[in-house]
Formats: structure tokens, sequence, C-alpha cells
DNA sequence: AAAGATTGAGAGGTCAATCTTA
DNA sequence: TAAGATTGACCTCTCAATCTTT
């Protein structure tokens, strides 16, 4: 159960992160259901949309911005976002082989509506809990971990 | 973009915390399947098993432990880990209506395995770049978001 | 009637193969 | 031939309905 190269403290702060991480995004995807607005998926897409240039980015870039899914499962959630009117594909001119998507109004409308209840529910879960120090702390200890699960995965690494 | 209710020093810690998650637990299933191993989700149920009284526990039981999965859908996925060999099923003589998970003994090796892949990428993304201070600290802040996660969502909250 | 668990139908995801344009 | 994006087949998860036992 235990292993040498993981202490129980940090053992103890890893197992707290998995659950805390599960506990919080369930608790901001039920507040947006049951406000009956989409999830964070969705939400995802609109606010890459909404930070960018045009309000618009093609379909690799607007992969790069939505991590936790494949290329693949990008398609058919665009797919799903566009009927639903929020976003509308555009022919790229400048390379034919690329697609836009853009931001509509609806879209605009959408994203507003639900940054108000995901903010309502980050003050509650986060800002009314954490100090500045500790957030800042938080941030500077998740950002090293990113990096640190950047590189390849080491296979034979002691060969 | 921005909100009164969350300050951008918080707002930026949030979103590391987010994109940090989904960073690290991506190349922890990477590595897992490059060593030709089950996901995540299987290692929670083996290990739930392993630390229980007789490395056993009912549906129910097994559901508490296992976050981020319906009742539903951990009847399926035990389907499939009994499938390959690693949990049977027994009836409950106490109460009939229950079902005993119970680890055998493949199970155990199985779940042996799987840490040692697990361990060595919690080192390398979290034990190596975070001292005992900071774990403590990150750990610390974890359990008050969970906690703060924990009771219902509230609506009409001005009501 | 209620609790423990499973099943059928459907939503949403992935991989490999495909189509179109560069 | 390669790159951008989509499609087809398949896998996994969820909700509502169901079955069995209390």
């Amino acid at each position: 159960m235990t292993d040498v190269r993981v202490p129980e403290a940090w053992l103890d702060a890893w197992r707290t992160f998995i659950v805390g991480y599960e506990r919080v995004s369930c608790r901001v995807e039920r507040a947006l259901a049951e406000a009956g607005l989409p999830s964070l998926t969705w939400y995802d897409v609109l606010w890459a949309l909404r930070r960018s240039p045009n309000q618009a980015l093609r379909m690799g870039g607007l992969s790069d911005n939505v991590l936790a899914m494949s290329r693949t499962g990008l398609t058919r959630l665009v797919d799903r976002i566009e009927a639903a009117g929020l976003v509308r594909r555009e022919v790229c001119d400048s390379d034919r082989r690329g697609t836009w998507v853009v931001l509509t109004d609806e879209g605009r409308h959408m994203h507003a509506r639900m940054w108000e209840v995901y903010a309502a529910e980050i003050e509650r879960v986060f800002v009314s809990v954490v100090d500045c120090a500790e957030a800042e702390a938080f941030r500077n200890v998740l950002e090293r971990m990113s990096e640190a699960a950047r590189d390849p995965v080491a296979r034979d690494a002691a060969a």
C-alpha cells in the first residue's frame, strides 16, 4: 500500500487532490445543471472562443484550448453546440482544409449566463475559504506539477 | 470575463487547478496504458477493496469509495473487472438483496503492478517538485475546498 | 413500500479509416 | 505525401424502469 518513493505525507496530499477535484467539479456541474445550463465542457468551448481575437478559432486551435477531449470528440461536441445555435462553422478562405468556429451572439449570452453560476461556485468553494497568499502558493504548486507532467512518459528510464 | 466575486489572483489559481489536474491525470493514464495496464478507474476499485476488512465490499460500499461514477456505472465497471478475473461477486447471506465484490489473488497482484507505475508517476509529478511543508499546505487548502463543496447547492439563496 | 442491484435505451467519448485541400 | 477535419464502429457512462428481497 505504501511505498518508499511516495512518503505518507505526500500520499495524503495526493489523495486529497484527487478527491477534492472530483467533489469541486461535481458541485459546479450540479449547479449548472440545476440552473438549466449546459455542462463545463460547453463552457470551455465558449470561453476559449470568447477570449480569442475575433471570437473565433479553427478546430485545431480550439482543440488546444479544450483539454481532456480528443480531436474527434471536439468535432462531435461542436456539432452539438452548433445545433444549439451557440457557435457556427465557417469555411476558412486562406486554407480551405480548415474550419472556423465562430461564437454567435447567443453563444456570448450563454457564456455570460454560465459564468454567473460558475463564478458563484468558485466563490463558495475557493475564494471564500482560501486567502490570497494561500491561493498563490496553491497556484505555484500546481504549476510545478503541470510542468513535471508535461514531458513524455519515461520508458526504460534506467537503461 | 472577470467578476468582482472572483478576483484575478484566485481566478488564475483556479485555472491552474483545472488544467493541472487534467495534465497530471492524463499523464498517469498514459503511463498505465503504455505499461499495458488498466485505467485509474479500475485502480480505484482494486484499491478500495484492497484496504477493506476482508478485501471485499458490497456494491453500495464500493460506490461510496469510487467517486465520479454512478451506481449504474459501477455495475458495468465491476462486470468488466470481474470478466478480467480481478474480482468475483458473491451473494450476501445476511441480506440477499446485496452482492459482495471480493478481490481475487489476481486482483491483488494487478493492484500491486498498477501501484508500481502509479507511484512512479506520483513521485515524478508531485513528490519530486514539492517539499513537505508545501504538500501539507496544498492538502490543507484542498480539504477546505472539499468541505465547502460538500453541502447542497444553494438555490434561491437570497430568498 | 423501500432498499440493493441490474438492465435497456440513449448520450457522449475514442481509435482507425476516410475525404478534401495544400 | 501530409495536414485539417469528419465519419463509422465500438466502448463506457447515465437516467429511468425493473427485479428481488426486506
